[in-house]
DNA sequence: CGATTTTTGGCAAACGTTTGCTATGAATCG
DNA sequence: CGATTCATAGCAAACGTTTGCCAAAAATCG
């Protein structure tokens, strides 16, 4: 017996609790008690203890505590299926920020990638019904949902960050894209331009809802028609943005009555088509004045400095946080809240009077 | 008894096998071996025990299987401290590969960053000795160690990644930083390049010094002297990339004797370091050529397009997942091996003939 | 100094699985 | 048709914790 105890000691795990029982000379419960509970237990068997573990280099397993107690300190954050993107840092800054502040109340991140095939759906589902995690942050724009089960009625805690969920009861945390789209636009048509360009996202996509929702609004308080804006793009995927950029320019190639403005919904699809330009020798802010989202950092050392709406990816990702632990903790209010964090404009270069004022 | 289960219930878990047992009418031990060995289990009881779990919307609890078995199914992997670059999207890309390539194999991915604070270590310990992970791919540049506990004798599969730590005995997948900066230098040097300026990671950091050491190879092969070569920067991290473009932009223009060719040592340093250029009016390639590092996608819409070496961050991260799920499954033989992936430089239209020669 | 309260320690059950062993029933063979 | 083998099901122990409950010891009070 204690020989195959020793193998397996061998092979496999460190000292348990048991073992720095033995060593402190007291029972299990007391180090369990101990470890957890400081206060309620004498602080010279507390020191004993603490002695014996760190001598053992004892950690306690975390799956059995998680089994006895029936949770676990794992959160998972919900991507979308490609997190590829060509300058933007928004995932990577959302995962830091997220993680960070995790750590800091003792909690772990778990990543799940929502592609569009049942495998990474099931997967996530059993993360989430085998107890696995604790809570969830949702970037994708979807539930993931299969054979009867669904993350939405996993009866865990939930929340969506970028697209506002919370009128499907997941609070969320977003930021304005509409008001920060009409705003940007407001301020073109206050340097007099007339005619525009919009290079959108994926048609029917929350985000892209929004942002061409926000331009026109502007127009409209403005009392410009709608037809002041051409619309381009709204095939492809955010992912795709410098192809976007790219059929953009060509769109804009054709087009007869040239605006004289453009607002680009990710930097991707701005830093192409201003890549098209440069070879179209349209002068930008000359010819054409640009506007786009996301914040890049690449944006400044653009050529001309890239004028963007930069999102505040760390904000979020603390606020959907606290918001997150705030529901696990209080497993009672489910208020369906939503967070606005509001985006800001970035003015650099890109942006000047319209030629035909000049 | 029936009652506080009931109550139970509602706050919290699903059904268990247990319930699926009894409404398949069957033994729990059976719905197990079911559900894992399908076939030392009679098809048409098989066939009751599906049907039941899917009725019940029934998934395993993960730590008591985990903690039962004594492994889990997750694997960790351990970042540096700040996953923030200004273009590059390799973090994302690594961390898409991998997870992808785990999910196909039934593995989790557990994010955790390694910062220089103790709490940031202390977790990515509790997490390897407390049985969370069975595994870690390491991105940064140290093995986190504290209070006598060190990942590298944790008994843990661990595979580096990025940095080649074979030396140490820890597998590694690397890529060539070395040959590919030579090859890239020796190709401007047939170009006719004599004078280079090249931008530097942190002294001492691992890549610094292979992308370096690759620079005075070339310039070795070629028979020129290591004074062909100003040295800038040294003092920041790579995630300061942009200010390493910004100050050796300045270095630059205080060089009386100019160099004709610069090998920036990340795609943000040369992304700042020409945008400076075109301020200051020198021509790239004209005046000035340029070859950076990463392989951005960006870096095709700069101005002018950038010459990259291109780091395969996918290829690096299936083969990473693909040796540590080999040392998972086979834990007798620790090989230690190290797989050298290669960059590719992609050329674009920052290069060319120096002007002296033209 | 005895009685009462407070503090602290220990026993054992429980968390939800997996799995070795045994028992049962079916099937095959002589 | 009985005996032997094989397939399948069931029992119960185990994984490493936490925690309710009770006992013992210490401290306080009358």
């Amino acid at each position: 017996m204690s020989k195959s105890r020793d193998l397996l000691r061998e092979e496999q795990s460190g000292p348990l609790m048991a073992d720095v029982a033995k060593l402190a000379g007291v029972a299990i419960s007391t180090v369990s008690r101990a470890l957890a509970n400081p206060d309620r237990v004498n602080e010279k068997t507390r020191a004993k203890i603490d002695a014996a573990a760190k001598q053992l280099g004892y950690t306690p397993n975390a799956m059995a505590r998680g089994l006895r107690v029936g949770k676990s300190n794992v959160v998972m954050i919900v991507l979308p299926g490609s997190l590829y993107y060509g300058a933007s840092q928004i995932v990577p800054q959302v995962l830091q920020a997220i993680n960070n502040r995790l750590l800091e109340n003792g909690y772990t991140l778990m990543i799940a990638n929502l592609a569009r095939d049942e495998a990474s759906e099931r997967h996530i589902l059993n993360l989430a019904f085998g107890g696995t995690v604790r809570g969830a942050i949702i970037l994708a724009s979807k539930l993931p949902e299969l054979e009867g089960r669904s993350l939405g009625n996993s009866g865990l805690p939930l929340i969506s960050m970028l697209m506002d969920m919370s009128g499907a009861g997941v609070p969320s945390v977003v930021t304005n894209d509409r008001g920060a789209v009409r705003e940007a636009t407001s301020s073109l048509i206050g340097l007099g331009h007339r005619r525009f360009l919009y290079l959108a996202g994926p048609e029917g996509n929350y985000h892209d809802v929004e942002r061409f929702g926000g331009m026109l609004e502007a127009l409209q308080q403005a009392g410009l028609p709608e037809t002041a804006v051409v619309r381009s793009g709204g095939k492809l995927d955010y992912q795709e943005g410098f192809k976007i950029g790219l059929q953009a320019a060509d769109h804009f190639a054709a087009l007869t009555d040239k605006p004289t403005a453009v607002v680009a919904t990710s930097d991707d699809m701005a830093i192409s088509f201003m890549s098209k330009m440069r070879e179209m020798a349209v002068a930008i802010p000359g010819d054409l004045s640009i506007v786009s989202f996301d914040g890049s950092p690449v944006c400044e050392f653009c050529a001309p400095p890239l004028s963007s709406i930069m999102q505040p990816a760390e904000e979020m990702g603390i606020a959907a946080v606290d918001m997150l632990l705030e529901a696990i903790e209080n497993p009672g209010l489910s208020s369906a809240a939503r967070k606005v964090i509001p985006s800001q404009l970035i003015v650099r270069e890109t942006i000047s009077v319209p030629r035909s004022h000049a």
